[in-house]
RNA sequence: GCUGCGGUAGCUCAGUGGUAGAGCACCCCCUUGGUAAGGGGGAGGCCGAGAGUUCAAUCCUCUCUCGCAGCACCA
C-alpha cells in the first residue's frame, strides 16, 4: 500500500507504485489532462515517475509557475530533435533556458538561415502533433559514454564524462529521440504546445570560451498558451520602440559615425540633457563633502605600469607615442623609438596623485575627491553598443581615501547618496550585489578577507544586505583590485541595469605608495574608496531614454516648452511668452511656422516636448495662454505670468525643489 | 575579437546585370487654419570603399570598412 498525501492534506492509498497521471486521473479527468509534472516530497519529477513509497505529492498544471520552465526545456528538447531530423549528422549540445526562452546549441560546419529557421518551426509543429511519448531511462556512465561516442555524438560524451561522479546519467526519450537530461520532461510532445518561436541564430562558443570551437545557437521562446506568445512578442516590440539609438536618432540628441566609431556626436538637445544631469550631481557632490578635480588625458606609460592596468589591460589602452611625427607627403609619419603615453581608461591613478601631493595627516581623512572624468576605452568592436558601451565616456567617478575605522561610515553615506540620486531619477527600485574576489587579483587574501567583510557589514549596518534590495554575493566578479558593491537598476519595463558601485582597495594604495600620518606619528596606508552612481554619464544619459521612452520628466526634457501660434496675429505676443519662460529659467522654443496649429501639436508632440504653450488672438487679448501636456489631450488656459511661475516650479530639478 | 546578417536620398524603406524609385523631411508658392499630418511645385543619390567576372555591375564573386544580433570581453 502507497498513501499519497494531497496538498489540500487528504490521503489516498493505492494498491503499489502509482505514476503522478494515474493519481491525477483518481482525482478528476480535468487534473488529469491539465497536468504536466507533480512534486513529490516537494521535488520536482516527471508526471509519469512511479511513486513507490508514502509521500506528499502536489500535481503541477500548466498555470504553474514551474510548469513554464517545464515547458520550455521540453521546446529546446523539441528543437533539437527537429533539428537532427531535417539536418542529419548536426551534433547536440546543450540547450538551457534563459530568461523568457531557451537556446540550443549546435554543431555544425554550415549555419543555420532564416529560412532554416521556418523548416525547423513547422517541423517542431510536426512532432507536436505526433504526441511523441516521454520516457526515461537511467544508463550506467561508461555506457552512455560510449553509446554518444559510437553514435558520433562527440559533445554529449563530452558532457557525460565531466558530470559529478555522483550524478546519476538520465536519458530521456521523446519516441525515438534521446538526449541526456536531468529532466523533468513532459508525458508526451503533445504537451508541449505550439505557443513557441525560433527567435534568431547566432555563433557561441563551446563551453563559452572563445579558443573553443564555434557553435550555432539558436534561440527560441515558449509559453504556456498563444495569449503569452503574443504577450511577449507585443512586449520585444515595445521594448525596440523605447531603444535609445533609435529615440536619439528621432529625438536629435546624438550621433555616432565611422570617422570616430563609438564615441558620441553630442547634439544640442542631447547635450542638455548632460548638462542638466551635471548640475545636479554636482550640487549632490558638493553637498555630500566632495570636492571636485580635473586630472591629464595623457600620462605616461610607466605610471600605468606601477598601477598594475598595463600588464592587464594594455590591449584596451590608446597608446600614444610622446614624439613629434614629422610630416611626409602622404600624411604624418612616425619615426624612431618614442616614450609612450596612454589616454587614461580610468581616473583613479590620477587622484591618487593629488593625494600624495604633500604630506597628509590622518586629521585630513577622509579625502573625497571627484572628477567627471572623460576616459577611453579600446573596446572590442563587437562590444560596442549605442550608449551603453562606448569608447570614451565620462564617469561621475570618485575616490574617498579614509582610515580603516571611516570605511563603514563611508560606504554607508555612499550608500544613502545613491539612494537620493536614483529616486530622484525616478528608479524606484534597484538591487545592491557584492562581487567577491576574481581568480586574476593582487593583493594578499588576508586583504581581500578584510575588504569584502567590511562591504558586507556597511551594507548590513545600511539596512540594505536583505531581499527587499535584492541582496546577493557573486563570487569571482569583483575587479583584480578590490570587492565591488554594485547597484543594479529596474527600469520601467523590468530590466535591469548594473550602475554604481563602491569598492574597497588596498592594492593601489600601496602600488602608487599612498601613505598618511597617523595619530602615532607612522606612516600608514589609507584606504581608497573607488565610487560612482551614473557609471558613466553616455550609459546613463541611454538608460535614462529607455526607462522614460524618451519622454523625459520635465526638469531634464531638453526643450521644455514649445510656444506657438494659431495664426500669425499672434506671433508677438508668442514673442512675448516665449522671453517671459525663459526669463523664469525654462529651456524653451518658439514656433512660428505658416501651418496648421494641428499640424504643430502633431509635430511637437512627436518630438516628446513635455509642454506645448499654445496662444492665438484670445490669449494674447487677454494675456493667458494655453497649455497642452505630454500625453493628454486637455488644455488648461491660464495667465500668462501665473504659468510662468507654476511651470518654472514644476521644473526644478527634485534635489532644489524640495529645499 | 569570433559567428551570422546587412549598408540604396537627411530619415524609413522598395527595386533591377543595361548607371534608380516611394513616403516623410528640406526649398518655393498658395493657404491665417483653435490643439496629432491643408494643397501644389521643386531640388536632392559615385546604390559603403577597393578589386575581380562581364560587352555592360548598385545587382554576381572576393577583400576591406561600418552597422545589427548573439558570443567572448567590460579596470
Amino acid at each position: 500500500m502507497v498513501s499519497i498525501t494531497l496538498p489540500d492534506t487528504s490521503v489516498r492509498r493505492y494498491e503499489g507504485a502509482v505514476t503522478g497521471t494515474d493519481i491525477a486521473e483518481s482525482i478528476s479527468k480535468s487534473l488529469a489532462k491539465k497536468a504536466v509534472a507533480m512534486r513529490v516530497d516537494g521535488v520536482l519529477t516527471d508526471i509519469f515517475e512511479p511513486v513507490a513509497k508514502d509521500a506528499r505529492v502536489e500535481i503541477v498544471t500548466r498555470e504553474d509557475a514551474d510548469a513554464l520552465d517545464i515547458i520550455r526545456h521540453d521546446t529546446a528538447h523539441l528543437l533539437a530533435q527537429a533539428v537532427q531530423e531535417l539536418f542529419p549528422g548536426t551534433q547536440v549540445t546543450i540547450g538551457p533556458n534563459v530568461e523568457d526562452g531557451f537556446f540550443y546549441d549546435f554543431a555544425r560546419g554550415e549555419p543555420f538561415s532564416t529560412d532554416d529557421l521556418a523548416a525547423i518551426e513547422k517541423r517542431m509543429a510536426e512532432i507536436v502533433d505526433e504526441d511523441r511519448p516521454t520516457r526515461k531511462e537511467i544508463w550506467p556512465r561508461a555506457r552512455a559514454i560510449e553509446h554518444f561516442k559510437a553514435i558520433g555524438e562527440t559533445y554529449k560524451a563530452e558532457i557525460i564524462a565531466d558530470l559529478p561522479e555522483a550524478e546519476a546519467i538520465r536519458i530521456y526519450w521523446h519516441g525515438d529521440w534521446h538526449d541526456l537530461c536531468r529532466g523533468p520532461h513532459l508525458p508526451s510532445t503533445k504537451h508541449i504546445g505550439k505557443a513557441f518561436k525560433l527567435m534568431k541564430v547566432a555563433g557561441a562558443y563551446w563551453r563559452g570560451d572563445h579558443r573553443n570551437a564555434v557553435l550555432q545557437r539558436i534561440y527560441g521562446t515558449a509559453w504556456k498558451d498563444e495569449k503569452d506568445l503574443k504577450a511577449y512578442l507585443t512586449r520585444l516590440e515595445e521594448a525596440e520602440k523605447r531603444d535609445h539609438r533609435r529615440l536619439g536618432k528621432e529625438l536629435d540628441l546624438f550621433h555616432f559615425q565611422p570617422e570616430a566609431q563609438g564615441s558620441v556626436f553630442w547634439h544640442p538637445n542631447g547635450f542638455r540633457i548632460w548638462r542638466a544631469l551635471e548640475a545636479y550631481m554636482r550640487r549632490r557632490i558638493d553637498a555630500a563633502g566632495y570636492e571636485e578635480v580635473k586630472t591629464p588625458q595623457l600620462m605616461d606609460a610607466r605610471q600605468w605600469e606601477q598601477s598594475g592596468h598595463w600588464g592587464k589591460y594594455r590591449e584596451n589602452m590608446f597608446v600614444v607615442p610622446d614624439e613629434i611625427p614629422s610630416t611626409e607627403e602622404d600624411g604624418p609619419v612616425l619615426s624612431g623609438e618614442a616614450d609612450l603615453m596612454a589616454l587614461k581608461p580610468m581616473n583613479c591613478p590620477a587622484h591618487v596623485l593629488i593625494v600624495k601631493q604633500g604630506v597628509k595627516s590622518y586629521r585630513d581623512l577622509p579625502i573625497r575627491l571627484f572628477e567627471h572624468g572623460c576616459c577611453h576605452r579600446n573596446e572590442p568592436h563587437g562590444a560596442l553598443h549605442g550608449l551603453m558601451r562606448v569608447r570614451q565616456f565620462t564617469q561621475d567617478d570618485a575616490h574617498i581615501f579614509c582610515r580603516e575605522d571611516q570605511i563603514v561610515d563611508e560606504v554607508r553615506s555612499f550608500c544613502r547618496l545613491a539612494d537620493r540620486v536614483y529616486r530622484d531619477l525616478g528608479f524606484e527600485k534597484y538591487a545592491i550585489k557584492l562581487a567577491l574576489r576574481p581568480e586574476n587579483r593582487f593583493g594578499s587574501d588576508k586583504d581581500w578577507d578584510i575588504a569584502e567583510a567590511e562591504l558586507r557589514e556597511a551594507v548590513a549596518a545600511a539596512g540594505l544586505a536583505n531581499d527587499e534590495f535584492g541582496w546577493e554575493e557573486l563570487p569571482g566578479e569583483g575587479a583584480f583590485y578590490a570587492p565591488k558593491l554594485e547597484w543594479h537598476l529596474t527600469d520601467a519595463i523590468g530590466r535591469t541595469w548594473q550602475v554604481g558601485t563602491i569598492q574597497s582597495d588596498r592594492v593601489l594604495p600601496t602600488r602608487l605608495d599612498a601613505s598618511y600620518v597617523a595619530e602615532d606619528g607612522a606612516r600608514v596606508r589609507p584606504i581608497m574608496l573607488h565610487r560612482a552612481i551614473f557609471g558613466s554619464y553616455e550609459r546613463f544619459i541611454g538608460i535614462l531614454i529607455e526607462h522614460y521612452a524618451g519622454k523625459l520628466p520635465l526638469w531634464l526634457a531638453p526643450v521644455q516648452a514649445v510656444v506657438t501660434t494659431i495664426t500669425s496675429d499672434a506671433d508677438d505676443y508668442a514673442r512675448e511668452v516665449k522671453s517671459r519662460l525663459d526669463s523664469v529659467g525654462l529651456r524653451a522654443e518658439i514656433d512660428l511656422r505658416n501651418e496648421k496649429i494641428n499640424y504643430k501639436v502633431r509635430e511637437h508632440s512627436l518630438a516628446k516636448v513635455p509642454v506645448i504653450v499654445v496662444v492665438g488672438a484670445r490669449e494674447a487679448e487677454e494675456r493667458k495662454v494655453s497649455l497642452r501636456r505630454l500625453g493628454s489631450e486637455k488644455q488648461e488656459i491660464v495667465a500668462l505670468d501665473a504659468a510662468a511661475a507654476a511651470l518654472a516650479l514644476e521644473a526644478m530639478p527634485p534635489d532644489l525643489k524640495r529645499r
